[in-house]
DNA sequence: AAATCTGTTGCACGCGCGTGCAAACAGCGT
DNA sequence: ACGCTGTTTGCACGCGCGTGCAACAGATTT
């Protein structure tokens, strides 16, 4: 192929067929000189690679893509932007991935009826997988995603799941819970009260539903609680307000136990602003990620912490195995005791 | 073409010819029912929807892309995932971009030298466009990605930049740093105390340098300031406690001008934790961004709100622009007062 | 020196769709 | 029924690269 093109700034369209002739090789050489594991001659690669760089060459992926059926594209759906941890999950997974060579479609997933356009946007990119780090992910919807679906692997990232179509990577929440349940009870607090989130999440179920059984296999007695419609922390203090905000004293609970630290962070803040008590000592708060808020001072949350990045490493090992066995893996983390309990 | 393949179901690689032969009409009719603006007819469009909807087809987008050399992705090249504004500028972008038609590619920029990598990922994709909502992007950088650029923009969204081959979609920092040195001013403060951002960023020398030479050109006397090495609270709280921790009372400024939120969330935390003293009454705190948190009792903080929404539907605007014009344009927001300040 | 082996290079074909144009078609008035 | 106009449909070719195999050269063995 001869230079077809006038340009040859780096605007210009540069193939691998234009590297090829300017290095004295086939086209084939030039895309072997890319590739990792290849079988081509260090004295080639580096001819491929200077051609290549005075040219301007990038490969297209697009084509790569398309003639191999693997993108080494997963698409990230998220939905609740309100909650910070989703920052902090975003940052991990899309460093990780990265490094593994992995790119990330970041799809903002703007209510539950929309989670199918979401779905059908990553197919058309012929995504390898999709993973989910959103709430309004349903059964439902999981089982239109998996009929429909396009894409090898649909993962749920930090969320229990029992759907078998479904790779769920997540923390044992049962475990966890337990864990909280207990650290509570050992620090002598006796009226607990536990703020859920809203309950299409089967995470919310497990961590609700171990503390209370845990709770009452003790005391005998089933723990109050309340539910916040999204894990939102101004949403949290609205709830946190009108559950306890004229209630007298006596009746107030000593600890308030938390799903999850975006909770946590907005019923710290109305306990101490609206309802002028203190923190531990009028009442106590936990919460449940040890997003970066918890080490202010302001916060000092007592929370536990995933184990992301082992979680996110294991997601790529997941990624790259062409195995069809069942992938679902609980992992467990670490309670991180602060003054807020 | 006949049907090559065995299986039925969704798994399957449906192309455009299969509900071509299913509807009895020729590919390029599949192809362009899908099409938004297509000469069709609505009889024939329904035809080839059904046949697909039975199928399971799903345009191919890599392909499209490969053909028409138009990928209608963008990459989105964030590095500060500390600062919570990230947070909000993303959901912002994707949901606002995703409603026009483009995808976004997430790229978490690890470092400075990272940058280079990251663009050089953008462009195996053959992204559109690059936006950069980062800080780590010096005009070295930016030199370097605009000599080896093969995407056609190159975009600075929310951050003002001088470089001519680049599009800087921001708010008009002078004019919005001059608003709150005003306020400031109003509000009867006379020490104030300047915390910046690092260095690197040309956001940062607009508010820092309108900001104080404002308030010299009205007192006469240049005020204090400090810098923290990124946008990240618990960075400032550091920056704060050694530059205000031991300094007697009367040396104390009465009001700390923050140059964003993260850094004005860390300094709340500090002076009110650390410090012992009371905003603001004893300092008052100024941040820019109005991130969700400054809602929050705890916090309550006077800032600066950017007008997102309409930053991101101009940047839609210059995307499906073909012009070659100068698309710089800088926004004007609203000064958010609360009582912080 | 011939035979063998290992590492390296070249190539036909296909991945699924867009572009631009030509052919076919329907609708209208005379 | 005829031509005319505007709409709808079909098609050749190319986008840039991967796969799997055949051909080849140099190094090693017999």
């Amino acid at each position: 192929m001869t230079q077809h093109r006038g340009k040859t700034g780096p605007d210009a369209n540069v193939t691998a067929d234009d590297v090829a002739t300017a290095a004295g090789v086939s086209r084939w050489t030039v895309n072997r000189a890319f590739k990792k594991d290849a079988s081509i001659s260090p004295r080639t690669r580096d001819k491929v690679m200077e051609a290549a760089q005075t040219l301007g060459y990038v490969p297209d992926l697009r084509a790569a893509s398309l003639a191999s059926d693997r993108s080494n594209l997963v698409a990230l759906l998220v939905d609740d932007f309100a909650n910070p941890h989703k920052l902090v999950m975003m940052e991990r997974l899309t460093r990780i991935l990265r490094k593994h060579g992995w790119d990330t479609l970041l799809v903002n997933t703007l209510d539950r009826d929309d989670t199918g356009h979401a779905l059908l946007n990553a197919s058309q990119r012929r995504v390898d997988a999709v993973i989910l780090i959103g709430i309004q992910f349903d059964d439902e919807t999981l089982a239109a995603a998996q009929h429909a679906r396009r894409f090898r692997k649909l993962i749920i990232f930090a969320r229990t799941s029992q759907n078998p179509d479904t790779i769920s990577i997540a923390v044992d929440d049962v475990a966890a819970m337990t864990e909280i349940a207990d650290y509570v009870r050992a620090r002598g607090y006796r009226r607990p009260f536990f703020l859920a989130g809203p309950r299409t999440v089967s995470a919310h179920l497990s961590r609700k539903e171990t503390f209370l059984s845990r709770w009452k296999a003790h005391f005998g007695t089933e723990p109050e609680s309340a539910e916040v419609p999204a894990y939102d922390p101004i949403l949290a203090e609205a709830v946190v307000t009108e559950v306890l905000g004229n209630r007298p004293r006596s009746e107030m609970p000593d600890v308030l136990v938390c799903e999850n630290d975006a909770l946590a962070i907005g019923a710290v803040d109305v306990i101490r602003h609206k309802l002028g008590l203190r923190i531990p000592e009028d009442i106590a708060v936990t919460g449940f990620d040890d997003v970066p808020q918890c080490r202010s001072p302001n916060y000092r949350l007592t929370t536990y912490r995933q184990p992301l990045t082992e979680m996110a490493e294991y997601l790529v090992e997941v990624l790259e195995s062409s195995e069809e066995r069942d992938f679902d893996r609980a992992f467990t983390g670490c309670l991180v005791p602060r003054e807020s309990a």
